[in-house]
DNA sequence: GTGAAAGCGCTAACAA
DNA sequence: TTGTTAGCGCTTTCAC
């Protein structure tokens, strides 16, 4: 008796009190099969059920239909800004069907994500948003899929696994943020990297290097990349860019908002001011990004819509798992705030538009 | 045959391939009960377990137990970046006993608190974690309880409820941001306050309005409080407060990190300057207001430990029905940054320490 | 130490 | 239109 207090009524006591059989209460409080009740018994159905207050137990139901109707969602770090509007977009998605979703934090370690996938599995969840993979989890989560849940990639990708994905184009906006710092003027520059095991840093990464390349900006790499994409370890690696290089550039791209204030501290600490002597960017468009010192340029990555598209997936997934479903991919945009702008002690050289 | 793909495999299957009954599977695999059957038998059956890749139904043992091991985790806003930490806290607390987290937001819209309570409840969560109660809430939340589920208020209590909860001491919170700016020689002052009907709100004001009475700051009351504790609505009250009052509060005490970070927008677009021309104080020491602009004075208040500890109320609750949970009340701190200073045009006249 | 049997609360053929 | 009957996959007395 492990709830004393907890007095549920069950169906059939709501069977009773109309004077049916559970097997036509069960229809009669179900949207889909009231149609085979009469209506005055469904009438009787549903007082009985609301004097009694009858909720009913989704968990019978779900082990009777094989369906639970909740979703397992995987994120890597809680603190990361968009992550709200990623679940409020899921949320809206799979509501209106009556899903919920099961999150979790994995810390992009995939002792932890394996764990996790494990326990939501074993919950039976219906299906798998995940805004956390890392290159190695292709296995692992082709695994899962082979099981019959599937699994939907949203803000991070797997390259050549096939797994349907939510994304933003990141080397479209590593391009657009070296075009946008050429444009100001700059001439050397450097980028706070994310760890290189996450596809979507590493276009990140190469958008931003193929560009910079074919503007003539030179590109003075970090000597290292960032073990996670936080503030911390932003403030690291932009504490190496200045204390390595006497002659830091003039412009930095960080990989996320978050690494990009950290940089900002560290520029503040160093008792240089951005964007006078240094331009920062970052990459996402968090909430608060434009309420940094001083406001954020920044790629705007519209993570509630990626989130509600995540949903509509997962959920189509579920509904028909013969139907394959199609990764989506989503255009960034370089949102101009103040924490770019030209260069120190040089005039505005960059390529010039035609006259 | 809702799920053609699936074919996990039953506890049957591991125990005849193990040539045992069901029940001793169910035994050997069980931790709690392991030692009631043979060392070698145990073995055979984990062994068989592995082979088949077994997971656990956690459904099913949910219905039968009575109990589902997950807990209803209920945000008033996922955009407030609060939330993060918080989910982190409680994730870490519930974690090791194996429960998961479902998380909803509320949206502070008191029809989406009860569907969702009546969702997850339907849901037969274990437990609630209500991170987002209003004023009116209490009967509703009470009806849960006497239903037999556990409900644990985090962040925003509900006052003479008599609900188990865990908060920081808003009302101190308040008096320390007054004595605060008093110490600076602010004479004028103004607050942006949250919702009234929301307990944490109330507090903060009355903290913060008595304590001013008490060292003869004159409070200037804004025309309106503010609808939603959100960016658009500390614009929306800030813009008020420069336009009604010719003569502006040379401080402006914010209830929320996200309504000083809308102060701080306007403040700029007029062309003024904080703290130079008005210092701007916030409340929750969200991530990230440490890199507004300016960074942000604010009142920490520790997210993760709240959660932590709910985590572990919400589980004692569950554990222990009859077990009365006391509710926990932190001590907020004041943290210094750059949003606050002297007000302008003025000696610093404040109240004099000893000599 | 292990098996047999009942049942958690619901749904879904199948009958009537 | 409604009732009968079997379970969904697991746990748990109760015997042996």
């Amino acid at each position: 008796m492990p709830h004393p207090l907890r007095r549920e009524p069950r169906l059939v006591e709501v069977a009773k009190r109309a004077g049916v059989h559970v097997s036509t209460a069960s229809r009669a409080l179900n949207p889909e099969r009231r149609g085979l009740v009469n209506d005055q018994t469904a009438a009787r159905v549903a007082t009985a059920a609301m004097e009694l207050g009858y909720t009913i137990d989704l968990v019978a139901r779900g082990l009777k239909r094989g369906r639970s109707g909740m979703l397992g969602v995987l994120v890597a770090d809680f603190g990361n800004p968009f992550v709200g509007p990623l679940l409020r977009g899921i949320e809206d998605a799979v509501e209106p069907t009556g899903h919920v979703a099961v999150v979790v934090e994995t810390r992009d370690d995939p002792i932890r994500l394996r764990q996790h996938l494990r326990s939501l599995a074993s919950r039976r969840v219906d299906g798998f948003i995940l805004a956390a993979a890392k290159d190695g989890d292709t296995d692992l989560l082709r695994a899962v899929v082979a099981r019959g849940t599937p699994v939907i990639l949203v803000v991070r990708d797997l390259e050549r696994s096939g797994l349907p994905s939510v994304v933003v184009d990141d080397e479209l906006g590593g391009t657009i943020v070296a075009e946008h710092l050429a444009r100001l003027g700059h001439r050397r520059v450097a980028q706070l990297a994310g760890p290189d095991d996450i596809a979507v840093f590493r276009r990140r990464r190469l958008g931003f290097g193929k560009t910079c390349a074919a503007l003539g900006l030179s590109l003075v790499e970090a000597p290292f990349r960032a073990a996670e994409p936080t503030v911390a370890e932003g403030r690291r690696a932009m504490t190496a860019v200045l204390r390595v290089l006497d002659n830091h550039p003039s412009a930095v791209y960080a990989h996320n908002d978050q690494m990009a204030a950290g940089a900002l501290e560290v520029i503040a600490e160093h008792g240089l001011s951005c964007p006078r002597d240094i331009s920062v960017v970052g990459f996402n468009d968090a909430p608060l990004a434009g309420n940094l010192a001083p406001p954020l340029t920044t790629v705007r990555v519209p993570s509630e819509e990626m989130g509600r598209i995540a949903g509509q997936m997962a959920l189509a997934g579920v509904e028909g798992p013969q139907t394959r479903v199609r990764s989506v991919l989503l255009e960034p945009e370089l949102v101009l705030r103040a924490s770019t702008a030209a260069p120190p002690a040089t005039a505005v050289i960059g390529p010039k538009e035609a006259p």
